[in-house]
DNA sequence: GGCGCTTTGTCCTCACAGTGGAGAAAGTTG
DNA sequence: CAACTTTCTCCACTGTGAGGACAAAGCGCC
């Protein structure tokens, strides 16, 4: 039960942490190449890293020609946590201190249940992961994705439309209690966003849009790599920007949201209606008993050659495409990224969100962009969730 | 003609200069009640400033129940250019170190007539300027404005719609030979928000967006108190954002573009058009001899209670607020400045403006969100101008 | 194996940024 | 004119960090 305490003193030692994190074992040489440190300074630093605990040793490498070097990682066995609640499942991983995921659970649930019944959820699946061995200590820090806006030095949501019941539950207070070290709470598309920087498409790209398509839609923001978050944290909530001036019915009340025409939620809709009104055999013998259908089935449908599915598919994409469009005109972004539990319809979505907006936006914003679909799929939560906590533990304690 | 050759040696002399030019002639007291450092270190920066001569004594303050305090202030003979080019005119304007307009030009002028052409007018202007004795000893740095995307490094234009003969044109490396001093160019835009930062309405906010209509439309967007340029220089280019899927084609060759329903060139066409159909008779009166009218016509007009001038301003105020609406739902601005030639139609446009806003985003966005018009006017470009080019001269020596 | 060359890591000295306190200088107030 | 404030300077001391010398450890070649 030996938890991480101690902090970096200054912002060299979190440099050379955070090195350590993304870059794995590393001699001291090597970290001085990136550090633009004197070898005396660096050495210094190192060794009190080492004598705080959250550095150790990790025997000599390979010659490069001269004398072997020796070494050091960051403590093998600590241990991070990384939830992301969506609004039909939960995903909870155990990561080491280099964000390999050690384990990762998923099950399905519903965000309207509430806060409680969810967290118990969770906590219960890392309980699953603690008694697998996968963190004999307990976690050094856990970070926390929640499908909606989140004042984020409070880690508290804040007026979320799709789960009334969490307005002002103190998820991170609560959690930090329960799990007994620090935690940090953002919005998941925040997280997919810095999922995907971390380790996925978008490494190295220093602005880029991260949209999410799942129940909802959502857009990650990252200005000069680091997430914006807006004014009240609402920001990238690009659901309920107007598509269509007398559009459907929303859920917030308007008419003609992105969300109400295309989303997860909107595209099984959309399939059912087609199915009961005879438009495709191939959907209808996917209806379950209720008569319902989820994006999954479309996308199956889709991938059998169904031409209403792939229609279907077609005119959400150009519904978000149309508005990506606004967003690449306005924001440049450097890469656009698309993921989310839709990724299943892939090349057909991509194909028809690309068409839009390089028709739309001026060939100066698009001229070197790409449009891609996420790399790290139901891992790109987690994987931003432990990024979170760890870039906030490997900085100088405030 | 002794112009400025020092640069600040480290970040705390940039800050304190940077402090005296915001805060003007200031003691060394009242300096370290800003800066966090000790007495005799800062004691120690201002004597190198004083030094280089970039700053100078300024006497005595008054005493504040003690020993009177000795001012020192940045050096009264500095002197700044800005340059600010618009569509169909240039301002031109002279500031000392503490950016206080000496002395300001404008000239009505056309674009498309080319860069050469151009800077010869301003040059001219700039000439004039300093005839009337306002800067002896020529500019110790320049900043300019211009309409469409800059590559920021360079300081050249990339693919600008509206002056195609502007595409490439080495304006930093030009001007920098004429003028004999230091350039930076940007979006004018970009340097208009900067203005409403520094000296107007948006003092104080971290994020906020500053939306010019002239005879186009743009965005000037600030994140964490720097203005975001995007990948390629195109960051808020919001003209061409499709608000009608088969609305007017547009210069640009796409149909529905924002700029081709609502801007200042569009709203001068649409009056045009009604007043020649026979619809208001109030905008035929101000008809010129070759049947053109501007958008100042219109304002006028619509000052003196002309429906139809009043209604193609309320339809264009949705338009644009439409759009405001979704970039507000993405980006979540803490403030929003409308700026720019159409100014001049006031409250009627920013009424409909925060009504499509307030109508469409998010309550949590726009809980808490002022809509507001610039408060600087013309002076706006210049300014941000010259702040831009101080904001580069008063950092460290890269 | 001996020798030169390379790479890695440690040790030592020096420069200097920065702190904090003492005290001088220059005011105000009663 | 004494007591108190505020401003500014001077000085001694500390800790950061650079840079060079040197030791340790490896490779390759003769």
């Amino acid at each position: 039960m030996r938890r991480m305490t101690a902090r970096p003193a200054n912002a060299h030692q979190a440099r050379l942490l955070r090195l350590l994190r993304d870059g794995g074992p590393n001699s001291r040489a090597q970290l001085g190449d990136q550090v633009d440190l004197s070898r005396s300074k660096l050495a210094v630093e190192v060794d009190r890293l080492l004598d705080t605990g959250l550095v150790v040793a990790d025997g000599l490498a390979a010659s490069r020609g001269g004398r072997r070097s020796h070494n050091v990682r960051l403590a093998p066995e600590l241990r991070f946590l990384g939830v992301d609640i969506g609004a039909t499942s939960v995903d909870v991983a155990v990561t080491n201190a280099e964000l390999e995921i050690l384990g990762h659970l998923n099950q399905p649930m519903d965000v309207r249940e509430g806060p409680v019944a969810v967290f118990e959820q969770a906590l219960d699946l890392a309980a699953k992961l603690r008694a697998s061995g996968l963190a004999p200590g307990g976690f050094d820090g856990a970070g926390v994705g929640v499908p909606g806006p989140v004042r984020f030095p409070e880690g508290v949501p804040v007026a979320p439309p799709i789960m009334p019941g969490w307005d002002g539950f103190p998820v991170r207070e609560a959690l930090s209690q329960d799990l007994g070290c620090p935690v940090l709470v953002d919005n998941d598309v925040n997280l997919m966003a810095m999922g995907e920087q971390h380790a996925g498409v978008a490494r190295s790209v220093g602005d880029f849009l991260c949209v999410k398509i799942g129940t909802g839609i959502g857009c990650g923001i990252v200005v000069g790599g680091e997430v914006h978050r807006g004014t009240t944290g609402s920001a990238g909530d690009i659901g309920h920007i107007q598509v269509e001036p007398e559009g459907r019915l929303c859920a917030c009340g308007n008419k003609g949201c992105l969300e109400a025409h295309f989303s997860g939620a909107a595209l099984a809709r959309d399939a059912e209606a087609a199915a009961r009104a005879g438009h495709s055999l191939e959907l209808a013998s996917r209806l379950d008993p209720d008569g319902r259908l989820t994006a999954a089935d479309v996308a199956a449908a889709a991938a059998a050659g169904d031409p209403t599915s792939l229609a279907l598919i077609r005119e959400g994409g150009n519904r978000v495409g149309q508005v990506i469009a606004g967003l690449v005109s306005f924001f440049n972004p450097g890469l656009v990224v698309i993921g989310g539990g839709v990724t299943g319809l892939g090349h057909t979505l991509l194909a028809s969100i690309r068409t839009q907006v390089y028709r739309q936006s001026l060939p100066l914003a698009t001229g070197n962009l790409p449009i891609v679909l996420g790399e790290l799929g139901p891992t790109a939560g987690v994987t931003g969730a432990t990024l979170l906590i760890t870039n906030h533990l490997f900085s100088p304690a405030s």
